[in-house]
RNA sequence: GGCCCGGUAGUUCAGUUGGUUAGAACGCUAGCCUGUCACGCUAGAGGUCGACGGUUCGAGCCCGUUUCGGGUCGCCA
């Protein structure tokens, strides 16, 4: 019977020197220099170096010989200090001379080298998971995840939440997101929807007295995919009862001040900052607004009133509104032909052009529009963007004020990135609150909910739920850090009459309020208790305290961008028997 | 569904105006080497240039289609 591990490999120092270990890992490299090799012996510690020599155990060396990258080795030997040192690793001072060797496993020659911040093509890279979830800096994210994630149960445990699992296997609900199905063999023609978010259970928890629940919660959405979209992932889900919005955004900050505190050891304010939502969309464009830089947006519509340019004078007829933003030292970095791309790159986000002026460090400007305007009109616009010499006016002008403020927003984000303006080892958290209850759907031409039909409205605003519904602000709140929504929560609507209210609002008929949200109005007659949480987008936060750029780095077995799942090739075709059984054929 | 970017050796990339046998580095294989640690030296193997079609005397390069991957808009209560 081999002996069991003694120890990881970077548990041993200088001061283990003379003792025996028995160590089990992964070959990193193997050094054979004749009459003398080495081994690197890695696991999700580090690595240790391995001593062969020759002369004095000719077996093992023999074996060493032909040991080759990724075999897996169980070694015993005895820790001793090197004659040459390497201060690059935490072991580079001690090694181990092995006394015993076996190859538990060998390895044939990988598609990539397992070494950290390789280049490797992410989808060869996700092909074979398992072998870049071996490489330290992936292996560490993982590694951080999970601290984070016991840091939650921690600190929601401490607070008193009891963490409840909700069903996986629920009832479609076609509000919202698409929902993933799953055909129901007992019931044919019946699905169980996989949930969007744990929302209507949690709730149902509060009704059942639990008081405060959290969830490591795994959510589906079966729409696209973006850097930080996966169609599974994965919330810090909690809810509470007897609170307002105030009691829950305290729980999370104290929850993100734990986190920043003991994983990365930065300590964050102690309250978040806060603004309306029509602040964030008129100063900076967007309801996730980066705030670790300026460079808002101004309004210049007054100022250009009686302005006989029938860009600008068109769009403030039809209603709409000309603003701009001023970004500080890009006339020398945004080059004209930079400007084009980005007129037509504005174009995405339905601005039909972009206006600009260059205020050159040499004292002239050029303009794409100054032309058509009066001396008094420029010096104005000028005044109010507050440019200086060496700046850029951005200006963007259109009848619909949301394409006005979300085109500049979104150009603001792209300029600062590529000043390279933003320090990145800023934190900026933001409370955005006041968020609408509704907004318009142009598709389905009505009203939906913003957040989502169980969010209560204010207080004060409950009476315009039926004369008018749509200037209703929610007891609803997002957590926002460097431009990323991280979190978002409400108070819920608790009182059975207003929740058939806000169903009414929404264009359900009784009829089918009752059928699909049947069970929750009749679970408020029973004796509901004031309630509302929030959640965090687990990945998301993860990402961001770690730097990354894609949720795929912080998710073990992520998907691509076409919702595919590269190792396992999933989703894949079922066999004619299952497709039967569930009773189930297909179009094509 | 739209737009943009990319696919050349196992990996990361280069490849001139369309012109001989498609290169480099790392990795791999073999040999040599007693203190390496990204070991070193020598030699070698390794290519459907994503796929299909077209233009051309000739295509890695030009055109079209398609596929895969990435970003993004729509979408994401």
């Amino acid at each position: 019977m081999k002996l069991k591990r003694t120890n990881y490999c970077t548990d041993l120092n200088i001061k283990d020197v003379g003792k025996e270990v028995v160590l089990c890992g992964w070959v990193q490299r193997q050094r054979d220099l004749g009459h003398l090799i080495f081994i690197d012996l890695r696991d999700r510690t580090g690595i240790i170096q391995l001593a062969f020599d020759e002369n004095t155990e000719k077996e093992i060396f023999k074996k060493a010989f032909s040991i080759r990258a990724e075999f897996v080795l169980w070694v015993k030997g005895v820790v001793r200090e090197r004659s040459a040192k390497n201060e690059n690793v935490s072991t580079g001072d001690i090694e181990i001379e092995v006394k015993e060797l076996e190859v538990l496993s060998k390895s044939e020659t990988p598609p990539f080298e397992i070494v950290e911040d390789s280049n490797v093509k992410e989808d060869l890279r996700l092909k074979y998971r398992y072998l870049d979830l071996r490489r330290p800096d992936v292996q560490n994210k993982i590694i951080e995840r999970h601290k984070i994630v016991k840091l939650a149960r921690d600190y929601f445990d401490e607070n008193g939440f009891i963490e409840i699992e909700t069903p996986i296997l629920i009832k479609s609900t076609p509000e919202g997101a698409r929902d993933y199905l799953v055909p129901s063999r007992v019931f044919p023609g019946n699905f169980f929807a996989l949930p969007q978010s744990p929302q209507l259970y949690k709730q149902l928890t509060m009704l059942a007295g639990f008081d405060r629940y959290m969830q490591i919660a795994r959510c589906f959405r079966d729409e696209d995919l973006r850097a930080d979209r996966q169609p599974e992932f994965t919330q810090i889900d909690l809810e509470m009862s007897f609170v307002d919005s105030d009691d829950v955004m305290n729980i999370a900050e104290g929850f993100i001040k734990k986190v920043y505190k003991e994983v990365l050891g930065v300590e964050v304010e102690k309250h978040f900052l806060r603004m309306p939502y029509r602040e964030a969309m008129e100063r900076f464009g967007s309801d996730k607004p980066d705030l670790r830089f300026g460079c808002e947006i101004m309004n210049i519509t007054d100022e250009l009133k009686e302005t006989e340019f029938r860009v600008f004078a068109g769009a403030i007829s039809n209603g709409g509104s000309v603003r701009c933003i001023s970004m500080k030292g890009a006339a020398e970095k945004i080059p004209r032909k930079e400007i084009d791309k980005l007129t037509k790159w504005i174009q995405d986000y339905g601005a039909k052009g972009l206006a600009w002026t260059k205020v050159n460090l040499d004292g002239t400007s050029s303009s794409s529009y100054e032309k058509f305007l009066t001396e008094k009109e420029i010096d104005q616009i000028r005044k109010k963007a507050a440019v200086e010499v060496g700046d850029i006016i951005f200006i963007v002008a259109s009848e619909d004020n949301q394409v006005v403020l979300e085109s500049l927003g979104a150009l603001r984000c792209e300029l600062a990135n590529k000043l390279n303006i933003i320090d990145k080892d800023k934190w900026c958290f933001l409370w955005v609150t006041e968020f609408p209850l509704f907004e318009y759907d142009k598709d389905q031409e009505r009203y939906v909910a913003k957040h989502h039909p169980f969010t209560s409205p204010r207080e004060e605003d409950i009476e315009k739920l039926e004369t008018n519904p749509y200037d209703i602000c929610a007891n609803a709140y997002d957590l926002v850090l460097n431009g990323n929504e991280i979190g978002g929560g409400s108070i819920r609507i608790s009182d059975p009459n207003l929740q058939k209210k806000m169903f009414k609002a929404l264009g359900f008929s009784e009829e089918e309020s009752q059928k699909r949200f049947g069970f929750l109005i009749d679970a408020f007659k029973y004796g509901a208790p004031p309630h509302g949480g929030m959640a965090f987008g687990l990945d998301r936060l993860v990402m961001l305290m770690l730097g990354g750029n894609s949720i795929r780095d912080v998710i073990a077995f992520p998907k691509v961008a076409s919702s595919a799942e590269l190792m396992t090739e999933s989703p894949g075709t079922i066999d004619e028997s299952q497709l039967e059984e569930l009773k189930i054929s297909l179009n094509k």
